[in-house]
DNA sequence: TTAATAGTGTCTATCAGACATTATTAC
DNA sequence: GTAATAATGTCTGATAGACACTATTAA
């Protein structure tokens, strides 16, 4: 750093640009009872005072974008951010000017994916956290309609493309668990048969354990086989949903 | 709004929370003589005064995202905002706290595509802008480095399955100029007869005008005929970098 | 025994890519 | 004429999806 950018930092008035607060909000997924499900929390105050919303808040003075989301992720389910079976990116940014009518505030939104995850712990703060089945959101708060619409927009198309379907099952999972998964996010029946051979053919998608389910399915059927989220990062040929048939114009 | 609102609102303070700068920074990508071009503006100021960066700058007080880069872009290259062959799209946000010395600045970045602009207009405020081959890109100031290697990737994938290759082109435009954006972003050589072929077989992308070109290319063939861009949104099915195929892992 | 399920086999239409061919133009 | 290019044709291997079939298990 040169003296003339020293000199200038030692003057540099923060103040002097409008005031904006940025804060993280996730959109958590997960999957229960056969039912895609997000993480909402009631708003314990004001603005939108008793509405749902999704979890989040500001960010902290030295804290990562991401760290943040993972923090407040993290004290809604008590889901360890080490947690490696959790999946956590960005989604969008959301500042439109009189998006929080307490101030000009920046959202940064996350997209979590996770297995399914134990009931939120209610906060010291008081605020009630449930999980709610996407079908069943009603109205939310801010621009929350907004974020989650998109985040299930993503979710939809990164199960095409990448292995992130895994991260909704647990270590060791059969095909037939991951096509529950697809069929509850494209909310798509799906051929049995050409998802059992399409998924095997993917390199790395997933890797068999050599070992087979203690029994079989609850209404019959054989012992399935045991797989595990193999290495690869993007899935080539991808699965697509089948209903993109038609070009969205 | 309840009166328990407005009194909360009456009584907020703004200033409770760490200070935090809001701006936008915008990867504008062109194509000059054959070469995927993005605009740098050389800092005029500390931090990194002397340096290349991405254009960009604060989000004015009631000014939306998306408003803000736009304007950013406008102020460097003089381009109307109201281009209908401009497309911008939001790219990430990039917040890490250390990542301009100054104070907290979160940059939310926007990816600009657009046909080949004129050159960049100096501002009132002498600031030297140039549009730079990426291949000749060297550091960049802040994180830019990051934000641009992002923006390259994303421009890559949105020309496999969005038609945004056309806003690189004018408004008619040949498949072989097509061809060339495409050889362009994604630095391959493309079979000139299969791509004519795919181009034309993926509904919306293109659409013909009746016309052909005035003369034929600059080392003899025939005129070719001229398109201009369809109505898809999307591409089914979609156009596949060739070098994909090695899985990602 | 019956019904459901896991996993595999087969067939067909479609598509990507390699390669060839024809017509048209600049020089 | 010669070389380059636009546009189209042909062939092959790979793949998605429809459908069929066998083996295995719960009830």
């Amino acid at each position: 750093m040169t003296v003339n950018e020293a000199e200038f930092l030692a003057s540099y008035d923060p103040r002097a640009y409008p005031p904006v607060a940025v804060t993280v909000d996730v959109v958590a997924f997960t999957i229960r009872q056969d039912a895609l499900t997000v993480l909402l929390v009631r708003r314990a105050g004001p603005p939108s005072e008793g509405m749902w919303a999704l979890p989040g808040g500001f960010v902290r003075e030295w804290e990562d974008l991401s760290t943040a989301a993972a923090r407040e992720l993290a004290e809604e389910t008590g889901v360890a951010t080490a947690n490696r079976r959790l999946h956590l990116e960005q989604l969008g940014t959301y500042g439109a000017p009189d998006r929080d009518p307490r101030m000009r505030v920046v959202s940064v939104a996350y997209l979590a994916f996770a297995p399914d995850l134990p009931d939120p712990v209610s906060g010291s703060d008081a605020r009630v956290a449930a999980w709610t089945p996407v079908g069943e959101v009603d109205r939310l708060a801010f621009d929350h309609g907004t974020i989650l619409a998109d985040g299930l927009d993503r979710a939809r198309s990164k199960l095409e493309y990448t292995p992130l379907a895994t991260t909704f099952v647990g270590e060791e999972f059969t095909i037939a668990e991951l096509r529950a998964v697809y069929e509850t996010v494209w909310d798509e029946q799906l051929h049995a048969g050409n998802f059992h051979r399409k998924v095997l053919s993917v390199p790395g998608f997933v890797e068999s354990t050599g070992a087979v389910t203690e029994r079989g399915g609850s209404r019959g059927g054989p012992r399935a086989k045991l797989y595990r989220a193999g290495d690869a990062r993007l899935l080539h040929p991808a699965l697509l949903m089948p209903s993109k048939e038609e070009t969205v114009r």
